[in-house]
DNA sequence: ACCGAACATCGACCCATGTCGATGCAACGT
DNA sequence: ACGTTGCATCGACATGGGTCGATGTTCGGT
């Protein structure tokens, strides 16, 4: 026997990871980053007529990005008047952080 | 007018987001997490047969799954005689870090 | 050379998701 | 009260993605 009878056994993750990669899915869309760059960008409320205005997505497109975000609990809306406005999060990207945490970090037993 | 016209125009981000998008997006499935989780967790290469033995997948889904980490350049593959084994790539995480970091340090203007 | 084992690929299925037009709802002004 | 405007929701459609069985490919052993 030239080399070693079967591949050694590794210890597979075994904590469930449903719910960081649902926080992830969120991200996992391009116009959805944009509108979240933007929100990080600004540091402030923006208003959703100028994400329609900006992005190459007709308007009810636009909402249905802005709850995920929202159901992510990545951003929060707030009405001003007709107009609504969302900001990010406080802890949006502290929360995307441990979500990455928790899958790299995880030299558990070693 | 008790409240101002209309909404202030706020700058949407431009920078296209579609590679981090890309990336972000291969690591939205929870059995993937657990696959980079088991390989962070391990610090080594991991054979093709632990992952069909833990995962409640059949080994063609696996095998999908770890494709699909592979195109994102998260782990890559090496034989030993007949079982294949993987590892995560050294620069996985900093990528994901960095690709996380492009869309919330986007404070470009001000 | 043959067979078996380990993994990849293929084709198919089904569900999730991005997109849009049409409609509904809430708030403001007249 | 009425119409208008801004946004959300609904229904429908097309596409993408996760899953599996069947098959192909590569390697080691006999």
């Amino acid at each position: 026997m030239s080399m070693q009878r079967a591949c050694r056994e590794a210890t597979i993750h075994t904590a469930d990871l449903s719910t960081e990669a649902a926080l992830l899915r969120a991200l996992a869309d391009p116009h959805r980053l944009t509108i979240l760059a933007t929100l990080a960008g600004t540091g402030d409320a923006v208003c959703v007529c100028d994400f329609t205005a900006a992005l190459p997505l007709n308007q009810p497109t636009v909402s249905h990005h802005l709850k995920i975000l929202r159901e992510a609990h990545l951003v929060r809306a707030e009405r001003r008047g007709t107009w609504m406005h969302y900001r990010l999060e406080d802890d949006a990207y502290a929360r995307l952080r441990a979500a990455l945490d928790a899958v790299f970090a995880a030299r558990v037993t070693a």
